[in-house]
DNA sequence: TCGCTTGCCGATACAACGTATCACAAATCG
DNA sequence: CGATTTGTGATACGTTGTATCGGCAAGCGA
């Protein structure tokens, strides 16, 4: 056996482990214990890239997501994540496409309408986990497995109305259109904020001022409240409508409408 | 009189001028006539480069909005830009509000659901003419004169209504948040086709094969339909829908739904 | 067992980026 | 006319994405 301690288990490192600058002129010393663990091949993988590039952007958005970044937070050199990857776009798809397996219920409701209120809710309350996500796919389309997934589960929560394929494809796109873009307006102050590294509460402040400014001189006289966050009753009341439209127009009958 | 020829109609320089080179050492040889026009203070403004810029967008993407490519466009350097701005991100700010002033209509439909589905095709015109403007907006929140006009324009449009200030938010916002969301994933795709400088048919083809391959493999049966540009049809559907489903839930009568 | 291939890692390098800084000249204002 | 402001240009610094190269470990055929 290699003196190299092959020990999995025990790798968990502490995630502040002291320098352990290994590589090629490390002189050796000490016990074998004492010692850093030497890294196995495959310390890397695309998935603990992906992961720990989700976890910045969580933290300090899509912007702070560099190659040598992620690399650094995973105790790499930059361009060993090439060898997962072919550029730093492939990153941001994989990490879109790893959060919008979040987005795919685990089972969904029967009514049609309840299912696909759940399944916007669940969209809107991952969008907002993850505010850099909404941004990220406006410029990319998501075509993952993932993407793929939560396409099939909108198209088999409406299975049950028969509805002819135009038909189809307008109801959920119309649905999943509308989510996003409540979502993205909700959070484009989001990486505003983050940028300038001011509060939420600053935020509100600075721009109420500004609104209200405007107000008092007369040039948009009801325009104050827009600053105020869209609420998720205003999400729910406004799903509501989109999808009793469309029901009205298709003579389907359901229960009651979901209430906020 | 000074030397220098002083007459700004002529000024109107052939964009592309031989290799103009002014400033500390070019010796002074020759006709006045025939050297260059000396610059008059004032070359540059915050019009020029936020159209410049403008343009730049529309041809090659929000990514090829760079201070140096803005300036060399405009036969400057790049430090200049910064007299009459403070960082980059207000350049795309200001990009993002001279667009929206071309979402406000000349003239409303008196008819509350004409004027919106009016401001709602209007908007979806112009972010199809400027397809990064979308991205855009979700990133930072458009708070300028123009994003302010629209606010109005809008709120007038549904002044007759007499609904209540909550309400009338509401409806305001799914309007736009459908239609940014729809333009949105619409035009998800187009950065990306700009960047790997594929045509609209090659993109076509390689998502048309990928999801293909997915539905033989049996793991998506529907979904080929997916690849296909949503439509204006599904577009104005959709928002009729959506229109509907208010225009129901207050029991306002209206004319015919707009049709596609 | 040996040697070859394959795949991951590290170091270095380069062009392009945003922007701070400084110097200078024209424009403007007292 | 002198002082101040303002637009411009040159230069420089730190950071980015990524090409390239060289090395080493693991797996594999002989």
């Amino acid at each position: 056996m290699s003196p190299t301690p092959s020990t999995p288990e025990l790798d968990q490192e502490p995630a502040g482990r002291p320098n352990a600058r290994r590589g090629a002129s490390a002189p050796v010393s000490g016990s074998v214990w004492t010692r850093p663990p030497r890294p196995t091949r495959r310390r890397l993988s695309l998935e603990t890239i992906v992961r720990a590039a989700i976890d910045l952007a969580d933290a300090h958005g899509l912007d702070a997501i560099t190659i040598r970044r992620v690399a650094a937070e995973l105790n790499a050199r930059p361009m060993s994540l090439y060898s997962f990857m072919d550029r730093k776009d492939d990153l941001i798809e994989l990490m879109v496409d790893e959060i919008l397996g979040e987005m795919v219920l685990g089972e969904l409701p029967k009514d049609w309408l309840a299912a696909l209120h759940a399944i916007a809710a669940q969209t809107r309350a991952v969008g907002r986990r993850h505010p850099w996500l909404i941004a990220a796919i406006m410029q990319r389309p998501a075509l993952g497995p993932n993407a793929v997934r939560h396409a099939e589960q909108s198209m088999a929560a409406i299975a049950g109305l028969g509805l002819e394929r135009e038909q189809a494809r307008t109801l959920l796109i119309a649905v999943d259109a509308f989510t996003m873009g409540f979502g993205g307006l909700e959070l484009a102050g989001h990486s505003m904020r983050q940028r300038d590294g001011l509060t939420e509460s600053q935020w509100a402040d600075s721009t109420g001022a500004y609104l209200d400014d405007l107000s008092r001189a007369g040039r948009a006289p009801h325009l104050a409240q827009f600053a105020e966050e869209p609420s998720d009753h205003a999400f729910v009341t406004s799903l509501n409508w989109l999808l009793a439209g469309f029901a009205a127009s298709h003579g389907k009958t359901t229960g009651e409408p979901v209430t906020g």
